[in-house]
RNA sequence: GCGCCCGUAGCUCAGCGGAGAGAGCACUGGUCUUCGGAACCAGGGGUCGGGGGUUCGAAUCCCUCCGGGCGCGCCA
């Protein structure tokens, strides 16, 4: 990475003008090094003008010592004191041109520094009730562990996918018994619908369905085994649904864990006893309660009903011991939706009274996405049946799109979908323009293999126009984008970086030509194009898009 | 009433302590007919919700008000 080694180097120099008398001991934790956002300078230090009242001398007067004791090196054309005490880096043109053919032998990816060092980590994400197809909404959850997960890979967790599947519970039972109201009914039986129970059209398929093949089956048992075998039938057709909505996105997983298999095993129960025997565990008004903080009630929750049944909340803590305490796992990233915000804080004192350390595990909270259709909102609701289906809106836009407006805003970002605009500019939609790119980059590398053109030798010093030293240093951003997205957990930087790339490209595209009759210099610029070739297609790699060799022009309207 | 998130260009959103505030779309004008025009270039458009404060420096941090969303012990 380019900033990592210019922080050496801004270190080497802070420690020669250390030892020349000409800087007092300062600490250097922090360079204050980022990409310049001045044109003419690639990346600046702030460092000066932080450590000034500390060290009680001008910000000016410090940069000037610091680069005054900075020796010559190759990768920079100049260093110099700007403003009010920034100090300014600016990359050399020949060590640029040289980069090509770094991308070109150790790709892209090369750089990347990696910063999970094979930590075993897991992302949880998803994990949406198996009670009915997903949202919208949950496509942008989807979509952001999705990526969120490539990048922590590419940045060398030793990353694990799971869906928790919440198998167990009321919401499970009410959808058996949604299907069993309404199989029931098929059959001429009168069985009331449940209050609040589902209200979605697959829930009449489904029972339906369930009709047509078990005949009066769940009629000749009682209502509760009927409930109790219709509910595992409701899971396992709405699991069905989910993997194949996610199919579509190119979104797999690599474990379904059951909450289920927590209660069989006992860890649920067991696990509150750990708590009361920890002293956190308080029983009134017949519940028993999860009691953290101090001792007023507001920090209490409920772990066992009134009814003798476990709250999802205990469910949830024996999940969370079985991820650190049994599988060990030493980072845990949970993606969900910001509507149960509520549940983090529980979460992490859960954490703490049982000493799993908090600081191993994080949330993502992805906001709402409210979803437009003929320009009114259209209420999300799985109950009500009343929803906008993500099936559906792959369908139309495809993954690809789907995939790059959901991960294009920040999580805590609320976010509006307005389908008919997908839809209708679809064509127009800044995916298209980067994979693009990427087409138009391979079929002119094609062009140049059907013309016998072998640039492997070519000399990559001839590139040294404007155009070709502003596309180095974009595929030079690549790496730095890929640490700090993975960092922050940002994935939204990646959209963003990858559109600004595939313009850059298009600019060169249109101000030089790559194969022209000077061969030397064609052989070079081909290497370029391949260069910022693998780059494209590693940024839509990591963002689960597709990068076409070719695209196939549709017509216009 | 309390808690969390958001309020930046006409629209959708980046930027989240540094140097004239950006992108995409939309709009206006131009290049060009190309190694794939689903292109490129230029331009208009902003009291960064209001007001205080901290700082050498605030869209960015703190307080407060206004506006929107979400949540608030026995749903998951």
């Amino acid at each position: 990475m380019v900033t990592a080694r210019i922080e050496a180097y801004l270190r080497g120099a802070i420690d020669d003008a250390r030892k020349a008398g000409k800087l007092p001991a300062i600490e250097t934790a922090n360079l204050g090094l980022e990409k310049s956002r001045l044109e003419g300078s690639d990346y600046s230090s702030t460092l000066p003008m932080r450590i000034a009242r500390a060290v009680g001398a001008a910000p000016r007067a410090i940069a000037e010592a610091i680069v005054g004791s900075a020796s010559d090196s190759p990768m920079l054309a100049s260093v110099e004191v700007a403003g009010p005490g920034f100090i300014n880096f600016v990359l050399a043109d020949p060590w640029l041109a040289e980069q090509v053919d770094d991308i070109l032998q150790h790709g892209p990816a090369h750089a990347v520094p990696r910063l999970g060092g094979g930590v075993r980590a897991q992302i949880e994400f998803v994990s949406i009730n198996p009670t009915g197809p997903l949202t919208v909404g949950h496509g942008r959850i989807a979509a952001f562990g999705d990526v969120l997960a490539r990048l922590l890979k590419a940045v060398g967790y030793d990353l694990q996918r799971e869906y928790y599947v919440n198998d167990y519970g009321n919401q499970v039972r009410l959808l058996g018994q949604s299907i069993y109201s309404h199989y029931a009914g098929q059959l001429g039986e009168d069985v009331p619908f449940p209050l609040n129970g589902y209200k979605g059209k697959y829930v009449e398929e489904w029972a339906q369905e369930v009709a047509a093949q078990a005949g009066r089956k769940y009629l000749d048992m009682t209502e509760d085994e009927a409930v109790d075998a219709l509910s595992i039938e409701g899971v396992a057709r709405s699991l069905a649904m989910i993997r194949a909505d996610l199919d579509e996105l190119q979104i797999g997983f690599d474990n379904w864990f059951s909450e289920n298999s927590l209660h069989q095993a006992g860890d649920v129960r067991r696990v509150i006893e750990v708590l009361r025997q920890s002293g956190y565990v308080t029983e009134r008004e017949g519940a028993t309660w999860f009691s953290h903080g101090d001792s007023s009630h507001e920090r209490e929750n409920v772990l066992v009903k009134r009814t003798g049944e476990t709250t999802y909340l205990a469910s949830d803590i024996a999940y969370h011991v079985n991820k650190f305490a049994e599988r060990k796992f030493d980072r845990v990233v949970n993606v969900m939706g910001a509507d149960h915000h509520g549940h983090t804080a529980r979460m992490y004192a859960a954490m703490d009274a049982l000493d799993l350390g908090r600081s191993k595990l994080t949330f993502v909270l992805c906001q709402m996405v409210h979803v437009v259709v003929d320009g009114v909102p259209v209420k999300q609701s799985k109950r009500s049946g009343d929803f906008e289906l993500l099936g559906q809106l792959v369908n139309e836009i495809g993954s690809d799109a789907t995939r790059y407006f959901m991960i294009s805003r920040a999580a805590d970002s609320q976010m509006e979908f307005d389908v008919d605009l997908a839809k209708k500019k679809s064509d127009e939609n800044p995916v298209h323009k980067i994979r693009y790119a990427h087409a138009r980059i391979a079929s002119i590398l094609r062009r140049a293999e059907k013309a016998g053109i072998d640039f492997s030798d070519g000399d990559t010093s001839l590139l040294d126009r404007p155009q070709e030293l502003g596309l180095i240093r974009a595929m030079l951003d690549y790496p730095e984008v890929v640490s700090a997205a993975a960092k922050s957990l940002e994935p939204h930087a990646l959209p963003h970086y990858a559109l600004s790339l595939a313009s850059a490209f298009n600019s060169y595209y249109h101000v030089h030509r790559v194969i022209s009759p000077d061969v030397q210099l064609t052989k070079a610029r081909l290497k370029l194009a391949m260069a910022v070739r693998m780059t494209v297609a590693a940024v839509l790699g990591l963002m689960g898009i597709s990068a076409p060799d070719e695209m196939i022009r549709e017509e216009a309207e």
